[in-house]
DNA sequence: TTGTAAGCGTTATCAC
DNA sequence: GTGATAACGCTTACAA
């Protein structure tokens, strides 16, 4: 790969020269520019971004940090964050932390080692790593105490499952709750049962992994069919309920209901369609590459705390007395 | 962050005796190795990659080249080339090359200012980039000339679902081709033509892209019911054609089958189960990062092409006589 | 307007 | 067995 010094050589210039037209860090006469840009593009030159980022010690490069990409929530969300990064100029780097929290923070370590400027975080538990991160980190889908954090308004959208339930005439559910480490799901489930007290008998709860695949406690209480509706804590669990109901030959949403939550694509895709609710994911995105954006800037503004809006999707895994009433 | 320098003050030794004992380059006595390491670990110290790579000209990275996410089937691909790769002691890096030629070749372009050992590539088209690449590239999922490539046997595939329909007493099938740009759409659909060649009738072929969203005149065509089989040439574009068809009323498989190719996690989640052409995509990944870490050893072996195994997974979507006959 | 040179944190060569 | 030191490719303060 060609670097400065042959661009200088074939420019007849220095490197300095050379950095000055390319970075366009110093006013250069024209000519001489015209010369080092033609040399440059014959040559292919291209910045070796290791000793750049090692002199200036930035890379414009950001990370974003996601448990596993088997839920399509996270390929969306890294949709959404890599073209606002784009447009701001960094490039993203996609790392998947695994199972567990030790994977978890060395993936975190090693990142540090690239020295990526900043990172965008979903946590895989809440409990903060001891030790401090190397560079400015905003947390996503979940709050965590001193970090910028942005995520959706879960207990609101838990609240609002509970609402349509109610409305629908809906009294035994089946909860399949997420995994309760994890403050979102606290909030979801919170949200839930708040909206729910009084008004809907939670006959059983199961704390679920977000998988399509069920523990088997959850599939046997499924089996129960003590109940009329099932609260997934996410799409991808609500599917797999949906999957489980199905095969037993129950009639969704004849017989019993679904209800997930984030409105992943896949959520329309399966029969019958999901009534969810929607997280503005791009929004999600995009928002928290601002917040890095502005924390990059000045690292010293207070941590910031954005929560986005939810709504209810209606669909067809949900029945209505009104569509009862129909038929 | 503490460097090198940090390391060897606080343990009393040079730098050169820290980098030795840090990378085992040289013998070192144990009282020495002793104190290194304690320093290192007190101080939290982590090799900066950027002078390493600057250094060595390794990086120790190979990227992963995909043309989108949204397509359940790259997250999959990612998850198992992430996983071999990192037993090879490598980091990934995951890029989605977007929607052009334009924008891939960009994105190439950049991991060379990155210096990526090796990138895994999934093309977007079967045109080779003019410029050679500046690092060794894996083509999976597509042949390409002079690059190593792995991908499934395609063509098997195409007759596979051929065979299977013809087993199943069809003949008339809508054909929903992938984007024939692409030789491994290509060679589905000549698999496919023919093991079909004089059994099925082709009432209606379009040429969709790979996703969920058909196009209007695919939602048309599958609205004229002049077939009992609809072949997809993948998952996303089936279960896009399952939507539409139950969105129809059309009862799937008693009316119309419909087969898939790839099988996808949501292959098997949504309603019916799709019938489909399984890709080992674990093993597609793992091979791929292994035929690479051998042309990192040797950038001289000739252009290897290995094919994987496809193997046929009956599920619900397609109708058999047998099973009609049970009804 | 252009050039010289220091230095970022490593590795690796060579001397001690 | 240990330590100076040059070099990797770049940016940038300073000199010319």
């Amino acid at each position: 790969m060609a670097t400065l010094k042959d661009v200088a050589e074939a420019a007849g210039v220095s490197i300095a020269t050379v950095s000055h037209v390319l970075n366009r860090s110093k006013a250069i006469s024209p000519e001489v520019r015209e010369q080092v840009l033609e040399a440059a593009t014959r040559l292919g030159y291209r910045p070796n971004r290791s000793a750049r980022t090692l002199r200036t010690g930035k890379s414009f490069t950001i990370a974003l940090v996601v448990p596993d990409l088997a839920n399509p929530y996270f390929p969306e969300l890294v949709q959404a964050v890599e073209r606002s990064a784009r447009v701001l100029g960094y490039a993203l780097v996609v790392v998947a932390s695994g199972d567990s929290k030790e994977n978890e923070w060395e993936r975190l370590q090693m990142l540090s080692e690239y020295s990526v400027d900043g990172v965008i975080w979903v946590p895989i538990s809440d409990c903060s790593h001891q030790g401090a991160l190397a560079f400015p980190a905003v947390v996503v889908d979940r709050p965590l105490a001193g970090f910028d954090v942005v995520y959706c308004n879960h207990y609101e959208g838990g609240r609002l499952v509970a609402e349509h339930a109610i409305k629908l005439g809906h009294r035994r559910v089946l909860l399949l709750s997420g995994p309760q480490a994890l403050e979102s799901a606290r909030m979801r489930r919170e949200g839930f049962m708040a909206g729910a007290a009084g008004r809907l008998e939670i006959v059983s709860e199961q704390e679920v992994p977000f998988s399509v695949h069920l523990p088997e406690a959850a599939i046997r209480a499924l089996n129960e069919r003590n109940f009329s509706l099932v609260v997934g804590a996410n799409d991808v669990i609500a599917i797999g309920a949906l999957r489980a109901l199905t095969k037993a030959k129950v009639d969704v949403p004849r017989q019993v209901s679904v209800l997930g939550f984030d409105d992943i694509t896949w959520a329309s895709m399966v029969t019958p369609q999901l009534t969810t609710i929607r997280q503005p994911i791009n929004d999600i995105g995009s928002e928290a590459v601002n917040v890095l954006y502005d924390r990059l800037q000045d690292p010293n503004i207070l941590p910031r705390e954005t929560v986005m809006p939810v709504t209810l999707i209606e669909r067809e895994s949900t029945f209505t007395a009104r569509k009862r009433g129909r038929e």
